[in-house]
DNA sequence: GCCGTCACG
DNA sequence: ACGTACGTGACGGCT
């Protein structure tokens, strides 16, 4: 028999500070649970238990307490955010069927210690759990202690037995309890011998073994006066410490090891509740079935689906299917290209595969009848195929993926098994002709009811009109967007990259010269061991593995060695070959085009993202960089039309807070980043220099982001009190701003969530948490989503009704790129005068603000000449 | 698969 | 005493 005994206190510790607060929609958090039984996966993995026992503190007088009033006094209480998990946790191990243990008056350690004694007597074999180096005395007589640690950054268990704690201390574990006894331990409370600290303990007991054999000689034994005087003044102080810090093997619990045998356990009730935890993953790893977890969790139980599933043989028969009722299909993308979708009955799927002879003559009738209402999934994906077949796509009423995403814009996930189980949908078995499970006909069933529930809760958070009047149609006009493309000049990439070969290769050269030996310049580890160690160059700034050799540090080291700027030259140039030369060439489809994808459901706060490649961020802040731009050009005869928002996000927060001074600068198309200047200065518009609008700029810049003093110093360079003065004075300018932030984190803390003008939300449990650090952030974001996410919706409507308005005037100009707060528009020469006018204009009316919208925007062959 | 770095708004 | 502005994606190195 083998047993694993847990310190379920300290593992559920480790998990809990090792662990960013991760919570559920509901606000429950769950990181020390999921920390701790992602650790029980591996300690199971690591010793193969027939039996566990999982020791927990009861919070009560133990003791301890009564031999010493301080114990444990100074030890930081459970946090809040941990102690409501311990139910919760302690409930999912008894699922799982694991025994948990405590006993009222006992620490966890203490029924460790009885456990560990009893396996000893009875030969069984025995490991102990925990992240305490206290338990570390337990290791001998067979019983093993795993002392899960953090080593930079990364979970990693120690092996400890008797051998191993010797090598490591060059005592026994029974004198570990000596040596602290005499050392202390703050953190316990446990006093120890004032004066000695832990260098001195180890090697008195090295020497002498225990503190009964020191005080009994005190008077013969080779020790300086100083430590003497100091062990003779605090020896009732040692002998108690002893106590203190000896674990006992008599706790009142059970040492009948076949009690603590793993059971079968609930399995249902563990998944249902991994399950309301959000704890998707770790169901597989616990052999856990998410469908289970659905039965259970549903109030009423849903009665079995049987599906079958037929190929569709015949087009116009599935046609005749749709036009009896709402479409409610999936579409199964394999391949970017080749899309299966499975449509849903009552109780058949109907598979319309690819490569059937009749898939175009469907998709085009299918997809052109405005009478067929289509409910789906990744409707964007489908308005794609919809070009590739030069068919529009009409009569879309829901994309599930659309309303997750405006239902939980933090999630990462949203396949169709996760929503299943977020949303509470069952997903029937159905097994193919080889008995494999097909979850493709199951997701097709699962569509209809999962929009039945998101429908509800869209309408109940009021998100129905970003949803139907925004993100469906956007979808379309990106869907475009991605398969018209953006035309590249390959060959002046190709040569841009030789160029920069060249330039590389020179610098590589001079820098192993300057160090005096070859290494990997592109690894920071590397390059750090040379500058600060090799080098010997002062080093400011460490990272979690090793010294930050980031631009930001290496500036301030320009001077104190000539090899510094070649580094930061080689950085530049190696970014710009492999970002962006490289990496663009292998992205150039035979078009001689890039077709960037955009993702509609990444971003928290409702900004879309581009990739694969990313063309958001373009080079354009240095002149090398922006040379990039010259190689996006506009295909032959045409011209790109760059139109971009001026200040957005400043107005959208000056119409947010209707902050009046803020609201009628931009009214009277003022240069906002000098007027600011004029009044946190406190100088008349004409005396305010550009370095003083350039601070202002920087200003206005964090009032956006959630300013700090700190960070605003840093970055324009002045003393920490001297920004602390500009934000004041920003504050008492634009007092509706004042107000404004105040407010929105009053409303978001009250509200759970903060939301943009057009109801866009994000939920923020950040702002609930105890932690000092995270609390803060979730204010930041509380201020900052609602004008990043109003900015961005803003946008949206605009693409939307710039490609309106080209249709409705019959012009080929169409819509390739958004960068934030930029559109770019590709159109005939002939048209490029009239689209950049749409285009500005489409942008400024897009919704009616208190404060004026405005867009600049010019026409050019290429990108670098039109932006 | 994570980290450090750096490109953009 | 702590760490320090919001939102992204891609690359190379390392484990």
């Amino acid at each position: 028999m083998k047993l694993l005994v847990i310190d379920g206190n300290s593992i559920a510790n480790r998990a809990f500070y090792g662990i960013k607060l991760l919570s559920t929609k509901n606000g429950d958090y769950t990181n020390a649970i999921y920390g701790f039984l992602n650790i029980l996966l591996k300690l199971s993995d690591l010793c193969n238990p027939d039996a566990v026992a999982v020791a927990f503190d009861v919070h009560a007088p133990t003791f301890r307490h009564k031999l010493y009033d301080g114990y444990k006094a100074g030890r930081h209480a459970m946090p809040d955010e941990l102690r409501q998990q311990m139910p919760v946790l302690k409930e999912i191990l008894n699922c799982l069927g694991y025994r948990t243990v405590e006993q009222e008056g006992w620490e966890a350690d203490d029924i460790l210690g009885t456990l560990a004694q009893s396996c000893r007597q009875n030969k069984h074999e025995c490991y102990i759990a925990t992240g305490d180096r206290d338990s570390l005395q337990l290791a001998h007589g067979g019983v093993k202690v795993l002392l899960a640690r953090t080593k930079m950054g990364q979970a990693v268990t120690d092996f400890y037995d008797e051998n191993a704690i010797y090598d490591e201390y060059k005592v026994t574990p029974a004198e570990l309890i000596q040596v602290k006894a005499l050392q202390g331990d703050s953190s316990d409370n446990i006093p120890g011998v004032a004066g000695v600290g832990a260098k001195t303990a180890l090697d008195l007991i090295q020497r002498f073994h225990s503190i009964d054999y020191i005080y009994e000689n005190i008077d013969t034994i080779d020790v300086k006066p100083g430590v003497k005087a100091k062990l003779s003044n605090d020896r009732e102080k040692a002998y108690l410490s002893l106590d203190l810090g000896t674990i006992r093997t008599n706790a009142p619990v059970s040492t009948d090891i076949e009690e603590y045998r793993i059971k079968p356990g609930d399995k249902q009730k563990a998944a249902a509740i991994f399950v309301r935890l959000e704890m998707f993953s770790l169901l597989p790893k616990f052999g856990l079935d998410p469908n289970s977890a659905v039965a259970e969790t549903t109030s009423q139980p849903q009665k079995k689906r049987e599906l079958t599933r037929l190929t569709c043989v015949d087009a116009d028969y599935l046609l005749s299917r749709l036009k009896e009722k709402d479409a409610y299909f999936y579409p199964d993308i394999n391949d970017a290209e080749i899309t299966d979708l499975y449509f849903s009955f009552d109780d058949e799927v109907i598979v319309m595969p690819a490569e059937t002879p009749e898939y175009s003559y469907f998709i085009r009738a299918f997809f052109k009848n405005k009478s067929i209402k289509k409910y789906s999934y990744n409707i964007k994906e489908l308005h794609r195929l919809a070009c590739r077949y030069d068919v529009e796509l009409e009569g879309v009423c829901a994309d599930i993926m659309l309303s997750a995403y405006l239902l939980r814009p933090s999630d990462t996930n949203y396949d169709i098994e996760h929503l299943c189980l977020e949303y509470n949908v069952q997903v029937p078995d159905f097994f193919n002709a080889l008995g494999e499970r097909d979850k493709t006909v199951a997701f097709a069933s699962v569509i209809k009811p999962l929009y039945e529930k998101m429908d509800a809760l869209i309408k109940e958070a009021d998100e129905a009109h970003l949803l139907n009047d925004i993100e469906l149609p956007l979808s379309k006009v990106l869907a475009k967007m991605e398969y018209i493309g953006f035309e590249v000049d390959k060959e002046g990439i190709e040569k841009f990259g030789k160029e920069l070969a060249v330039r590389i290769n020179d610098l590589t050269l001079s820098i192993y010269e300057s160090v005096g030996y070859e290494f990997n310049i592109n690894s920071p580890k590397q390059l750090g061991i040379a500058l600060f160690e090799d080098l010997k160059l002062p080093c400011k700034k460490k990272t979690k593995s090793g010294y930050s050799t980031k631009a930001e540090v290496l500036e301030e080291l320009v001077s104190e060695h000539p090899v510094i700027s070649r580094i930061m030259e080689y950085r530049t140039l190696t970014k710009l070959k492999s970002t962006y030369c490289d990496g663009l060439l292998k992205v150039i489809e035979p078009d001689g085009r890039i077709h960037t994808r955009f993702n509609q459901v990444e971003t928290r706060t409702g900004r879309i993202s581009s990739l694969e490649p990313n063309l958001q961020n373009i080079p354009i802040r240095t002149e090398l960089g922006r040379e990039m731009r010259k190689f996006f050009i506009a295909g032959k005869g045409k011209k790109l039309v760059d139109v971009d928002y001026s200040q957005i996000e400043l107005r959208v927060l000056s119409d947010l807070a209707d902050d009046k001074v803020m609201i009628n600068a931009f009214n009277n198309g003022d240069d906002i980043h000098s007027i600011t200047a004029s009044q946190v200065f406190n100088l008349p518009l004409e005396m305010v220099t550009p370095q003083m609008r350039s601070r202002a700029k920087a200003v206005n810049f964090g009032i956006v982001y959630g300013i700090g003093a700190f960070s605003l110093a840093k970055d324009i360079g002045v003393t920490n009190k001297e920004a602390k003065s500009y934000i004041d004075n920003y504050l008492a300018t634009y007092s509706g701003v004042n107000d404004y932030m105040r407010k929105m984190i009053d409303t978001a803390k009250e509200k759970g969530y903060s939301e943009t003008l057009f109801k866009r939300k994000r939920y923020l449990p950040e702002l609930a948490a105890s932690n000092r650090m995270l609390r803060a952030f979730g204010e930041r974001v509380a201020r900052n989503m609602p004008i990043q996410g109003t900015a961005a919706d803003i946008i949206k409507i605009a693409m939307i009704k710039v490609d309106n308005r080209l249709k409705k005037e019959n012009m080929k100009a169409r819509l390739i790129l958004q960068v934030h707060d930029e559109l770019i528009v590709e159109a005939p020469d002939e048209e490029a005068q009239k689209t950049l006018q749409i285009v500005t204009e489409e942008m400024e009316n897009a919704c009616k603000m208190k404060v004026v919208l405005c867009a600049d925007g010019k026409i050019g062959k290429n990108w670098y000449e039109a932006h």
